[in-house]
DNA sequence: CCTGGCACTCGACTGTAACGAGTGCCAGTC
DNA sequence: GACTGGCACTCGTTACAGTCGAGTGCCAGG
């Protein structure tokens, strides 16, 4: 029951061809359009194997073939070729690094450019706070009892919160928490820092220990228990194109998934190293996005990850080319961030 | 040519009846479900008056009106009857309250919640670093030539910018570049910040001068000239409710408008003080917005305004009642931030 | 000034027919 | 045995005609 190569041509090209048109491939306009060397009854013979082994399906029976999710799969898999990028995506990458000024700055270019390039929807998730190490921890007194805690993290990202504490403490007295929680925190990862802080409370000298107590809660909570994810999103408007043929007229699941951060992490947030990873329709969890697919990767700094990236579109989409321009737009913002 | 009470009663109950419904409303289902004390031929008459006047239109002759956007002008200002929060939707805003623990937190949930109460799109813009003074200004060193500089806000924006220094700065001369800072811009409007940084450039000492001219540079850029402002979106999911009916099947034109900050900005950050601003179809300046109507208003602690808030819609919306809930929301993230 | 009545308009819906893209199958060819 | 041309068949799309009915404008009468 194996597939021969014509039937592995026949599926690229209906995959190619339904892509590009999105109508139904027929075999006539299959044989015209590429050089398979045989007839479209031929072609319909093979056509009716690929449907048997549902890689392809009929809307209706007066109507030519679409590729069914199991189809893109193969596709993906086996039969797409390398996209390179053309000049003009290169420049554009290129040129969206310049004057990047901070974290902010580089995601939401980041996001824009990946939306503009694809013609997809865009997700950047902000570098990781479980995958970043603590830089530097400030405290800024407010009032007498309100200090704001900033933690600068290795990545660029800078989480703040506002601490009540128990009663007033003297500016001194805040310098030294700001001593001892710099010297014990500073170049750990997010992920250590429980026990740290929990050394932090017990070494505190007891007139710091209330404040200390209450600073290391909501320490734990910046740092390890709300572990604030950030996402940034762009191209909505892509998933207009293609009048309501794609999703079937209703973007309404998608666009309240897309306004659910955990649902998005789960998209993109899951990395394995350096593999791009393709989600093609119910491949993904999500029930209201079962007309959708998603190419995502991981990026960072050098070879580690930090976090994650991709685009989201309908099933009928480029994936040879969105493939490379995931891949090619991670890349240098990897390269981008490792500058800092 | 002025409309007497029951010309406008009649436009009322148009308004209301195709709001709640979204189709054409006729004369002989306009006298069933009011009580407007006359018979269909009677309103009918009114009706082709109100049309002359321009206030509501047929679709086509064998239909009923529909309310123009000159109608609903008229009905906002004079027609519609405030309509008070259910006890439900107090609760709603209440409950949204406790538990945030910072500025970005209140302006997710307040955005969220202003989504779900109106179920149209929401926008929220932070307190606005135009209208917000310097509480403080750290400067943490990443390396020897390289800080992150970091300014915190009354209003309790966060920004935080990396500065290049031309030299290497030894950590004296850093805690220096910070008292230094901290003394002049400390409680300053950020509007009037730049004479202040041009005078701690001619202050500096010496050693201190060329690390003070390059983070004068970063400074100027952060507090006044990016003057980055922010918005926060929710419910975009919203815009398909009455599958195709508004926006006459094409949500293009309104994602992209969502997706421009500085369009956003325009049509919720203009706040004249304690207003709400009723921008109906074609009265706001974007074409791509000609089909929606936004209702918005400004939101600062006590009295003052440090940014807006709204929602987005088709026209045929409910105006009374999204008044009153961005009112309220308003009024409410206002308590809140007062109390920080 | 209001009302009932009436003729009229025109979109929505229904049914029918013609069309055509595309298929599956089969007999014939290389 | 694999491929091809031919042919009957399916079924969605389009066009057209006819009916229906919601809603109107207008008018004569109260």
């Amino acid at each position: 029951m194996g597939l021969d190569d014509r039937k592995l041509a026949v599926l690229r090209a209906i995959v190619e061809d339904y892509v590009s048109t999105q109508e139904p491939v027929g075999s006539k306009a299959l044989v015209e359009r590429h050089q398979l060397g045989v007839s479209p009854a031929t072609v319909r013979n093979d056509m009716a194997v690929l449907e048997e082994e549902g890689y392809i399906r009929q809307p209706h029976t007066s109507a030519g073939r679409v590729p069914t999710d199991r189809g893109y799969r193969l596709f993906v898999d086996r039969l797409s070729r390398v996209k390179p990028l053309s000049p003009a995506e290169r420049r554009a990458i290129e040129r969206f690094l310049v004057g990047a000024v901070d974290l902010d700055d580089v995601v939401h270019r980041t996001v824009r450019l990946l939306a503009q390039l694809t013609r997809q929807v865009a997700v950047v998730q902000y570098p990781s706070l479980a995958r970043s190490s603590v830089r530097h921890l400030e405290l800024v007194p407010i009032s007498t009892t309100r200090l704001m805690l900033v933690m600068i993290a290795d990545t660029g990202r800078v989480e703040q919160r506002l601490v009540e504490l128990p009663g007033p403490v003297p500016a001194d007295d805040v310098t030294d928490l700001r001593r001892l929680v710099n010297e014990k925190l500073a170049g750990a990862r997010l992920s250590d820092t429980p026990p740290l802080v929990q050394a932090l409370v017990e070494e505190a000298s007891p007139e710091l220990r209330p404040a200390m107590t209450t600073l290391s809660t909501v320490l734990l909570e910046t740092l390890v228990e709300r572990h604030e994810e950030r996402i940034a999103l762009a191209g909505t408007a892509n998933l207009t194109r293609g009048g309501l043929l794609d999703f079937q007229g209703s973007l309404r699941p998608i666009l309240e998934a897309l306004e659910e951060e955990v649902v998005l992490l789960k998209l993109i947030g899951e990395t394995e190293p350096s593999t791009t990873r393709v989600l093609i329709g119910d491949e993904n969890e999500f029930d209201n996005l079962r007309a959708a697919s998603v190419v995502s990767t991981g990026y960072g700094p050098g070879a580690t990850i930090v976090g994650g990236l991709g685009v989201l579109g309908p099933t009928r989409m480029d994936y040879p080319g969105n493939i490379a321009m995931v891949r090619a737009v991670a890349r240098y913002v990897g390269e981008l961030l490792a500058q800092n």
